[in-house]
DNA sequence: CTGAGTGCAAAACATTTGCAATGTT
DNA sequence: AACATTGCAAATGTTTTGCACTCAG
């Protein structure tokens, strides 16, 4: 299994930095620092990661500028089983997020692929899927082999 | 969304002591009152709703006693999306548990819902689907509508 | 008697929060 | 100056662990 990772979705230099002052947020240099490190992390980052890569902020301020960006719908986190949450670029297509529970590696799969559950779970108890959240948890074949 | 509880499966009085005593463990007074509270609640109860209804064990020996149980078989647990874990008898039915993510309730449907995903999921990923560990989140009608 | 089981205190882990200090506009 | 942002330390909540003591077989 390999870890499929998607196009680099580099946002354009001050995109984020546009959006974080037009909601009405200022943006220092700590921010600007962090900012930037999210734009340069692999689609698929945690919360420490960043935080390894902007070593002079706190990572309280790391995890609140995450928060931030999630709400002004810059980024967004995926629940993998265990463990850290995965951010994510919000441009990132639509997939959802497969996580072996043995070796803890996962793959992203078109989102599509979960419509006829979609369909029936609506249908049938009115209940809306939402795999963006939280990953879909299973083992890979080799996991599954043993 | 009404929270479906499966038909009480009570388990003989003694049957999971005796599993625990041909697994080679002893049953002392604590274990025993431990394994009478996990007899007594609902199928689906929380690591501290059991430690609740024996005061005079230990929280920490009640975690141990849930892991005990679970490695003879007795019973399994379930990652809702946050907060503690679900912990049910073994025996319930096959189910998968659907929560909410905005309200927190769950209701349990049969696992053959997914039965079409997992097959694909299998041929075209690799991928063992596995909902029996970790819940299926997204949103019951009344969240969902807002 | 001897190893299994138990209580307690403390650690683990990811994340959040209160507050005082500092920076931004 | 006024308010938003930060660093730090401490709390959060769930679960685990090390260790010394106690109990079951």
């Amino acid at each position: 299994m390999t870890t499929v990772r998607h196009a680099d979705q580099l946002v354009a230099p001050d995109e984020i930095v546009a959006t974080l002052r037009a909601a009405g947020h200022s943006v220092g240099r700590t921010r600007a620092a962090v900012v930037d490190a999210v734009r340069r992390q692999p689609t698929a980052f945690t919360a420490d990661e960043l935080a390894a890569a902007v070593p002079e902020v706190h990572v309280s301020t790391v995890y609140r500028t995450l928060g931030l960006l999630e709400e002004i719908g810059a980024i967004r986190h995926v629940h993998l089983s265990h463990g850290p949450a995965l951010y994510e670029h919000a441009a990132s297509a639509d997939v959802r997020h497969l996580v072996c529970e043995v070796c803890e590696r996962h793959v992203a799969v078109p989102a599509d692929v979960f419509a006829p559950v979609r369909e029936r779970l609506a249908r049938e108890h009115d209940f809306v899927l939402d795999g963006s959240h939280f990953a879909i948890v299973g083992r890979c074949r080799s996991c599954a082999e043993r």
